[in-house]
DNA sequence: GACAATAGATGATGATCGTAATCTATAATG
DNA sequence: CATTATAGATTACGATCATCATCTATTGTC
């Protein structure tokens, strides 16, 4: 059947913003194009009336997924600024980001599934995540103790990611939760080699 | 046709071998039993009398990974003791590390695709692989810069793990690389504001 | 040397994959 | 109101997937 053009507008961006979650949960090659259509109400049918192949939804996807991390990091730093720094590490490295695969950070959930894959969009894609993040980072420098403030963006996103890659491979034990913990410590105490525990930095 | 037992347990080897690297490079899902067998010089034919399951396979292929792993490092470790840390961040941070995909660390390749499985046994081989790297760090921390020492190890795996997790994403272009030199530095050099530049602590 | 055990090949199973041609009912246009 | 453009459904294509039953040729054993 026919849908007014409104409506098909919604329904394309419905089928990006759905796919934007379940390709996080599922990865790219970890779910079809039936389902995710039958995800987002509709047939596969009508699929490549609105896009070119699967790449082409998997781009705009993760398009998607990354300017909704960048507007949750935008809010974050607009309620709280003094605090942008200690929200992100305690959100980023919560359980419930590793458990919320389907909401959270594209960076642990997708990366090591778009370097399988040789597409220069999607790849362009990560560019700009990972300098969206970096540049994040730097605008926010402030509010980080002064031993984090001290170290560059790229180790500090770097550890953040890899902190969740972890996290997820090792399940929801004790032990992803220790590994949790003894990152965010590391980024938010100050080293106690330098200066006693607890206040963050300037 | 049949083959002699000695023979049939190196077939046996030899897919496990195979596989853990076409796994690392393809992913889990990547790649099929036909292909596997195929690459390991056998047909598709006799891959569930040597296996369970490709979930089996895929078990083993991930610990066999881990094995030879371990085994550099400790080959590394005892090459140049002195220079343990130095070795592994370089070449961990390397532009090889990052393209040797069939070769590299689990870590960065399949722990994303792990984390998706449901499989308790190849969460433990993962559990096992943190394990270990979080002791190698600990047994050449006296090898690591001050400022570096006085960090987790969990901190500093991450850090390398989420570093080449991002670097792969990004391709082989010139972002990549700066990401991986920030890092590499980042590790290696006594940070400028307690100390001056190039010379390993302690 | 005859017999039995078995490694591996052959080939088929049903499911699912991305892709696409075709159809249909309705919204937009005159 | 009649016409046309089109969003989405139906259906099917060929590939590939994991799995497995069956067959065969050779090895190990007596």
């Amino acid at each position: 059947m026919r849908v007014s053009r409104t409506q098909a507008q919604e329904n394309h961006a419905r089928v990006i913003e759905t796919a934007a979650g379940l390709l996080r949960t599922h990865g790219y090659d970890g779910i079809g194009v039936a389902d995710l259509m039958k995800a987002a109400g509709l047939t596969h049918g009508g699929f490549y009336r609105n896009f070119a192949s699967k790449d082409d939804l998997i781009v705009k996807a993760t398009r998607c997924a990354l300017e909704s991390t960048r507007t949750t990091l935008e809010q974050a730093q607009a309620t709280a600024p003094e605090a942008a720094f200690t929200t992100l590490v305690t959100e980023y490295l919560s359980q419930r980001h590793c458990q919320a695969t389907e909401s959270g950070c594209i960076l642990p959930a997708l990366a090591a599934d778009a370097a399988r894959r040789d597409d220069p969009a999607l790849r362009a894609v990560f560019r700009e995540a990972i300098a969206n993040y970096l540049a994040y980072l730097g605008s926010i420098a402030p509010t980080m103790p002064t031993h984090t403030q001290a170290r560059k963006p790229e180790a500090i996103l770097a550890e953040l990611v890899g902190a969740v890659v972890l996290a997820r491979a090792m399940g929801t034990g004790e032990q992803a939760n220790d590994l949790l913990e003894a990152i965010v410590s590391d980024l938010k105490e100050v080293n106690t080699e330098l200066a006693p525990t607890g206040t963050p930095g300037q």
